[in-house]
Formats: structure tokens, C-alpha cells, sequence
DNA sequence: ACGATTATTCGATAAATATCGAATAATTGT
DNA sequence: ACAATTATTCGATATTTATCGAATAATCGT
């Protein structure tokens, strides 16, 4: 499998402008960090110091961009990070900015690594 | 080994920012594709439709980043990308951005590949 | 030294982004 | 139904970005 359909450059301006703000990288590592279970919008709030609308305005740049996903939980609205549209930003990045021959490729570097990820996927 | 000096968060931020533009991805990608060799800034000014001013400032964003060098050939400027920041960038997104048991992992599919980039780096 | 070539800096201007408080919507508990 | 909780939308405003033409700087050829 592996999908392989690469992410075109137009979405990958989406993703990137999405992750280049300070809050929303930092938002971004915190859903990464929250996995699947995700967070919702008062925690997310409370941990930045961010007035809840600011908090908001950056998670639809995130949203928009297909890099979070948004569920309702009683009066919650929880954030997730989308590991998949992740995935295909950092795909994009190593076929088209890194070089034909692997100029830059860090990804098999810090482990021995196999070379065969699960891909678990919810 | 393995440099494994990590950039922080707010190049990163800066480095993403960079690549955030149409202009400036397609920029990056022209100047990934000429490799060490670099293109002038004529050149690349004329393969994208831009006034010579306005590609000057999104040159200026990318190197002010750190993303592309510059140097100069008689009356040519020369730019070229930086396959290092290049790789500190993806390696940040993955160890950050992509889940502690890799979640978004792509980097080793596509090639067998041994990981042993030259990086001549003049 | 002078004109031609190449690129950058300098205004000026238009457009997009980021911020926040106040008003609105959605949901729950009583 | 009503008050409380949680989150979003709606202005209003300040800042940053992007664009270009014209002026300046740097280098080459002759």
C-alpha cells in the first residue's frame, strides 16, 4: 500500500502556513502529544496563554488545512491531530526539497530502524 | 554522531514561514532541483513570472531563514539551497510533529535507501 | 572611464494576518 | 424553561506581508 498519493504544492502552502505561527506549532505539538484522545478547546486555551477566540482563530488554520481533525463531546470540542495529512506533508518534503539522491534525509538516522513502520492507524 | 542537534522551535517557525509561499516553495523547489550549483537570481526571476524586486524579497525570506545560501559570480548572484536546514527542518516535524511511536513515518518507504548522505557542504 | 548588465534597496500601496472583547450559539443540569 | 458552561462568530484595530516601479549599487567589456 503506502498510499503514495502525494499531497499537490498548493495544499503543502495550506499545511505549512497553518504550522508557521508560534501558537499554532505549539497548539499543533500539543494535540501530537495528546494523540488520538485529542484535547478540547478549554484546555488548549488554559495551557496557552490565549484569549479563547485568538485560540479559535488558529485552530480553523489548522482545521482548514486538514492538519486537525473537530468532534463535539457534550458542551467539549475536542481537537485531534491528523497523523495521516502530517504524514503527507513530511512526504512531500523529502520527494521534492531534499534532492534526487537524498541530499537530506534524516529520517532513517536516529535508529537502526527496520525500515517498515506499522502504520497503526486508529 | 548523527549531528542530533535539534533546531528550536522558533526557527523552525521561521523556516516554515519561508516555505509558506507559492512563490517561495516554487523557488526552493527550482533551487533543490540545480543542486549545489545554484541558479542566479535572473534566472530564477525570469522561470517564475516576478519582478526582479519582488523575487529579491522572498529570496531575502529564505536565506534571512537560513533554508538557501548566497554568493556571488561576476555580475551574477547566485543562490543554492541548504540541504543541512533543509534536513533539520523535516527532522524536526518528525520528532516532534509526527507521535512518540511514529505515527507519520513515510520517510523510509519509498527506497530501500542506506542512509549515508555525502553532504559535501563546501 | 563609460556604457551596459545584473541585482538590491527604497518608497508607496494593497492585501492578508493576528489580536481581543462583546455578542451569539450549542449543550447540560436542575 | 432557565441559568450556567463552553466555544464560535462578529466587529474593530494594529501589524505584517506582498507587490511593483524607480533609483541605487556592483561588476564587466571595451
Amino acid at each position: 500500500m503506502s498510499d503514495s498519493s502525494l499531497p499537490d504544492p498548493s495544499w503543502t502552502v495550506a499545511a505549512l502556513s497553518a504550522l508557521a505561527h508560534e501558537h499554532r506549532l505549539a497548539a499543533f505539538r500539543r494535540l501530537v502529544e495528546a494523540g488520538p484522545a485529542g484535547l478540547n478547546a478549554g484546555e488548549l486555551a488554559n495551557a496557552m496563554a490565549l484569549a479563547p477566540s485568538s485560540l479559535t482563530f488558529h485552530l480553523q488554520a489548522l482545521l482548514h488545512a486538514g492538519l486537525i481533525t473537530q468532534r463535539r463531546a457534550s458542551r467539549h470540542v475536542i481537537y485531534a491531530a491528523d497523523f495521516t495529512a502530517m504524514n503527507g506533508l513530511v512526504g512531500y518534503l523529502l520527494q521534492n526539497c531534499c534532492g534526487r539522491d537524498g541530499a537530506c534525509r534524516p529520517a532513517c538516522d536516529p535508529a537502526p530502524v527496520m525500515c517498515h513502520p506499522e502504520q497503526k492507524s486508529a
